[in-house]
DNA sequence: AATAACACTGTTCATATTATCAGTATCCGT
DNA sequence: ACGGATACTGATAATATGAACAGTGTTATT
């Protein structure tokens, strides 16, 4: 992953972003420094080769404006990647894991989502989840007692309404189906919290 | 609104989208040549100029790269009108009817939509569409036997699952509590078809 | 038939922008 | 106590880019 950013050097970086999303321009060094109160246009180039080595944007040399955004937050937009089956015992966000990856626009939910899992089985069904659902997850290991949770037992990763009683944790489905899993709080794994969900009926 | 495109100016605008998505920067007039195949640059400024007329573009003087794109289409993403309580008798996308807009990325739905329907009601439950949540609409005036349609009965608009018999139509509910509404052929009004949906817990 | 918009080629010039070198000073880890 | 990263000032050279001017045809419109 890329290294962590100095207060400066993130100050710069959101400096760029707000330019961009502005004007839809990267800004020019002499930019950078006078929205940074630099004397110096070589303060805003020491603070590009910064933080295009720590990998948070990548210099097009001899081009003006060349600075790219790369990874995260681009232009009000994310790539999130697409979750399906999730191998046991892997991180859920692990490559082997991402199916595709789909542009999500920033503020299409109230909070904002880490990545997308596609929904295995029925068992929310009666929540307006169903199989094959795209859920929007925020990554989290705290929930609050009525979320719902993506959740992880015995290295099964599954999605369902978190209930907390005093010191154990109940796991309810939505289905009349299939029965609540009723786990000591201690041996609960939260992945993360659904803050939205995306369905597509025509998709294959 | 803006004028109309001539094939080439059509050509030269899909251009500086592509350099946009693909580079994160708006192009120079030489790339504009040499992508577009002109020997001198300034038959791309004299497209950009034109483009600037029309309102598609606005035209930075002296900044390298500064085009910025107007309206519509940005970068990948459009604007999509969320419409709420509809009034009886009134176009569905009519303003009066429009809450606010939301961006969703192109290619998100397999089929593109045209705008977003806040859903009032349970009717569709069992469907997986909830009350508050967003369904896209693909606007058009006819459908298949099984979709999921958005239709006008007396003035009013529902969302229900389209069921063709030889003569007549059915709109099915996704709910016991709800009676399937028989429909004589000629008096079914189709607005749109359901091709996807957005739900977010959080949203107020 | 005249006029304007369209669709270019080709050249020159001004300036916007990047790149680089030479310094200074502070802070951090070893 | 040393080297290296951080955080700048200041100046100059090289080049990328935009703007302006002078042309040539073609097509659409009145």
């Amino acid at each position: 992953m890329s290294s962590k950013l100095t207060d400066r050097q993130q100050q710069v970086l959101d400096c760029i972003r707000e330019c961009i999303a502005d004007t839809g321009m990267a800004p020019t060094r002499a930019e950078i420094a006078d929205i940074m109160g630099f004397q110096s246009k070589n303060a805003a180039s020491d603070h590009l080769r910064a933080l295009e080595r720590k990998g948070y944007i990548r210099l097009h040399s001899d081009r003006s404006r060349g600075i790219q955004l790369l990874d995260n937050a681009y232009w009000g937009e994310e790539e999130l990647p697409i979750v399906g089956k999730v191998a046991a015992g892997v991180p859920i966000e692990a490559i082997e894991n991402v199916e595709r990856t789909v542009p999500v626009p920033q503020g299409l939910f109230k909070q904002r989502p880490t990545y997308l899992l596609k929904v295995q089985g029925d068992s929310m069904v009666d929540a307006g989840i169903f199989d094959g659902d795209l859920i929007a997850v925020r990554k989290s290991n705290v929930a609050r007692s009525g979320e719902i949770v993506v959740a992880r037992i015995d290295e099964e990763v599954t999605v369902k309404t978190l209930k907390l009683n005093k010191s154990s944790a109940t796991l309810l489905p939505a289905n009349e189906a299939y029965e609540p899993i009723k786990v000591p709080a201690d041996q609960l794994v939260i992945e993360g919290i659904f803050v939205g969900l995306i369905r597509d009926p025509n998709s294959y």
